[in-house]
DNA sequence: CTGAAAGCGCTAACAG
DNA sequence: CTGTTAGCGCTTTCAG
């Protein structure tokens, strides 16, 4: 920046000035210090503005894998709203082991960024006093903590009532739930809450709770597809199955197409997320969608306040976004081919 | 680090030593250190080190939509491959806007990052002397420069060859190409990557080239859908179906589920990135596997030689990824099922 | 509208 | 093994 303003016969702040698009610059100095800028092939170095102004301008979004279906919905989201702060987003995979997520928040302090949007799955409670530091961070995810913390969750509960009520409404008596898992009371993970969901929507019908249809298995297509092969082989029968997540329920379509077992007419299927590719499931796969864009949206916004200090320290929030029903083939009356 | 030095009674040089884990600290002094550390809540500025330091451990990558499964996959390779090379990666979202790659290019020149990995798709070639500049870019993607530039590239068209030459082989005589292009010569993105491969492995086979069996799509699952409703009216009839990516295969996939016609029986189907969802769609699709893995390693092995000066400034590399076919179900000689 | 001075927090280099 | 010095490149502040 010194050579710059030598070249163009100016103070290295005009030159600053210019870069910066201030206003009071005139407009034949603008064009040498342009012109000078141009000639020595001169760029602004981040790390100095950074330090001086003790801002970085970008939000992380720390996720744990960049190849689910989910996160890439959600870091476009991120990353639109938080332009529109004058923020931008740096996504950064932190894997899903529990390490990975302390890692992250380490680091995070390291104040690479303003602030961090850190979606959890694995954080465990005891960890949360790490996220009591002064660093903004605002938490994502189905994880609850007993310590206060900015929180964007998911209606988890909700949505799966809605989901397996409607597979009742449609007739549905012997439900299985794939991917669902009979928790400690305190124990708030996808698969517990969505669990509950499940459970509220049967007794609500006062249809009894049957022992073993409700399968616990990891939240992708394989475990979707072994565990559905297992759980049509239930001596009393299955004709509705809800799956967590949509790629769980993208694994049962394809258990129950390798049997021959027909959806929606000899069993009903729904899932849980609404990624993109269930339109195109054959069938089509019914699903509950939640307000991935609402929930970014809230996200960006509760890590602004603080960025702005806007809130009190000691203030936090707790969000939750809301889920609506989206009903497609899998789960008509009969299939419509 | 002042205050840190201070409080443990050392000088701020012995306070870095401690926390980069440098061997020459005694004992006691370390321990007092850490203690001071902790009792001030002290945290290391990130922008600080990278001003004196010059550089700040961070490859960037650019990719145009998170939302996209190719990109996560290969978002996740990239990030592995660097951490074994001592750097983090963060990722940022440059959306399919030519704009967003050239604004791309310029804020990576502001050395956020000491090196980016660009994943083009729409950067036409006169911007790549935008890529001149001497800061460390790997360009990944289907489209070629005449200016030099380190780049990874994908086998399109040997892959495209493969997958149509395996449809001739299980029979098929009128193969449609969904997602096709017919460009100009020097126009290399995907779509006439893969035509010309398609095209090849028609004239091999002594195939015509009929008029209207090649489709230009979107290159998503609902362009793949509405074309494969388009093509199979085609008059002289279709047998078999090669689409340009994997989302196209699935909107394909679907379209004739919607119409009740048989995959592969009536009509066989083969996509191309196997996209982790392809084992389970009905039927399981087969697809040419690029070698991800090998493409991450690659782009990031180049980067990393240039952040470390191991290959004079004006070398340049261009590196072709393999691809290899994974024969599924849509393409057996009748289904299984 | 432009400039001079000062310092953000860190570490390389070298001295003790 | 520990300390001193200096400066990375920028922008805030205040003075012209």
């Amino acid at each position: 920046m010194q050579d710059v303003a030598r070249r163009a016969g100016v103070a290295p702040m005009t030159v600053s000035n210019v870069v910066n698009g201030h206003p009071h610059v005139r407009e034949a100095t603008r064009a040498r210090v342009l012109e000078a800028i141009a000639e020595l092939g001169y760029h602004l170095n981040t790390a100095a503005r950074s330090l001086r102004q003790g801002r970085t301008g970008v939000i992380g979004l720390a996720i744990s894998d960049f190849s689910n279906a989910y996160f890439g919905l959600l870091a476009g989201f991120v990353a639109e709203r938080a332009a529109a702060h004058g923020y931008e987003v740096l996504v950064e995979q932190i894997g899903q082991r529990r390490e990975g997520e302390v890692d992250a928040i380490a680091r995070s302090r390291l104040r690479k960024f303003d602030g961090l949007i850190l979606h959890s799955t694995e954080l465990a409670d005891r960890d949360s006093a790490m996220l009591r530091s002064s660093y903004p961070i605002v938490v994502m995810g189905e994880r609850a903590y007993s310590d206060p913390i900015d929180h964007v969750s998911m209606g988890n509960e909700d949505g799966a009532l809605m989901a397996t009520r409607h597979l009742i409404e449609r007739g549905c008596r012997r439900i299985a739930l794939i991917g669902g898992r009979h928790g400690a009371p305190d124990d708030i993970d996808v698969s517990t809450q969505r669990t509950r969901g499940y459970l509220r929507a049967l007794d609500e019908h006062g249809i009894d709770r049957s022992n073993g249809l409700v399968l616990e298995t990891p939240l992708h297509c394989e475990g979707g597809r072994s565990s559905a092969h297992a759980v049509v082989e239930h001596p009393g029968g299955v004709d509705g199955i809800f799956c967590a997540t949509d790629e769980v329920a993208i694994g049962t379509l394809r258990a129950l197409y390798e049997r021959g077992i027909r959806v929606p007419n000899d069993i009903k299927v729904i899932g849980f997320d609404a990624i993109p590719v269930g339109s195109y499931t054959a069938p089509s796969l019914s699903t509950v969608e939640p307000d991935h864009e609402g929930m970014a949206d809230a996200a960006v916004r509760l890590l602004i306040e603080r960025l702005q200090g806007d809130r009190p320290e000691d203030e936090y929030r707790e969000i939750v976004g809301g889920a609506r029903l989206l009903i497609r083939e899998s789960t008509a009356v009969s299939s419509p081919f």
